[in-house]
DNA sequence: TTATCAGATGCAACAATGTTGCGTTTATTT
DNA sequence: AAATAAACGCAACATTGTTGCATCTGATAA
């Protein structure tokens, strides 16, 4: 993977904020970038385990950087994120505990996603 | 509100499956109905408390029937589905106990929302 | 340092999802 | 049966995301 400025400008965004952005966030921050050459940098990101994708309330997808709670190369796993219903910003929180869920027969659970929604401490 | 065809099939549908489904599913079970009354209809039943919206792990939005499960009348809290990895069926599950998690300082919570994914009884 | 070439970029075009305005139709109410 | 407020359906649009293809560029080797 080659170290382009595109490349180079998304990874210092997403690496230096708790926050998980959506492309048109990222896409404001650059705006000389062509919208198409960053959704496909991201989906390297996610493919290359750097990034992790994750949808907020209100459906809007988003990418936050994977730091040492992302459980393991797939992002597959026990993600928590904290969704503020006044600014919209998704935050990542550190890995819990996994919270136990009763499933009917013949189910079989590979992973738990969990949102928390509230106020953050900006809005409060 | 009106006891309309559409709404009657609609919730006709929705009712009588475990299933949370997206307007382009319902779309494909009654072919005549229009697209953008579809869609009204389903904000119109969600804002009155009679469905609920999901978005599932692809990010899609599904819709699904209010049971005793429903905790209350603005569907903010705790509800825990069910999403099949392989036939991407969102199943709604039981309320069950909300898992306890640990926010940051000045954060407060109003809900959980958690999407246990795994595979389902007929992909097994 | 320069030539090479796979990989990265950007444009056009498209598909899917969701919304708004507006004129017409329909269900209820009198 | 007439009136009216709500529901419907069409056109048009906005946003998000994808694909094909031609061009450009960063790493590598001469």
């Amino acid at each position: 993977m080659k170290a382009t400025p595109v490349r180079l400008k998304v990874l210092e965004v997403l690496s230096t904020t708790q926050l998980a952005l959506s492309p048109a966030e990222l896409e404001t921050n650059f705006s000389k970038v062509d919208r198409i050459t960053l959704y496909r940098t991201l989906k390297d990101f996610e493919e290359a385990g750097m990034i992790h994708k994750i949808i907020d309330t209100n459906g809007i997808t988003r990418f936050a950087f994977c730091n040492e709670n992302c459980p393991d190369a797939t992002h597959t796993e026990d993600h928590v994120h904290f969704n503020c219903k006044s600014c919209h910003k998704m935050f990542c929180l550190a890995h819990t505990h996994t919270p136990v869920v009763k499933l009917p027969e013949g189910f079989t659970s590979t992973g738990i996603n969990t949102v928390v929604y509230g106020v953050c401490k900006n809005c409060a």
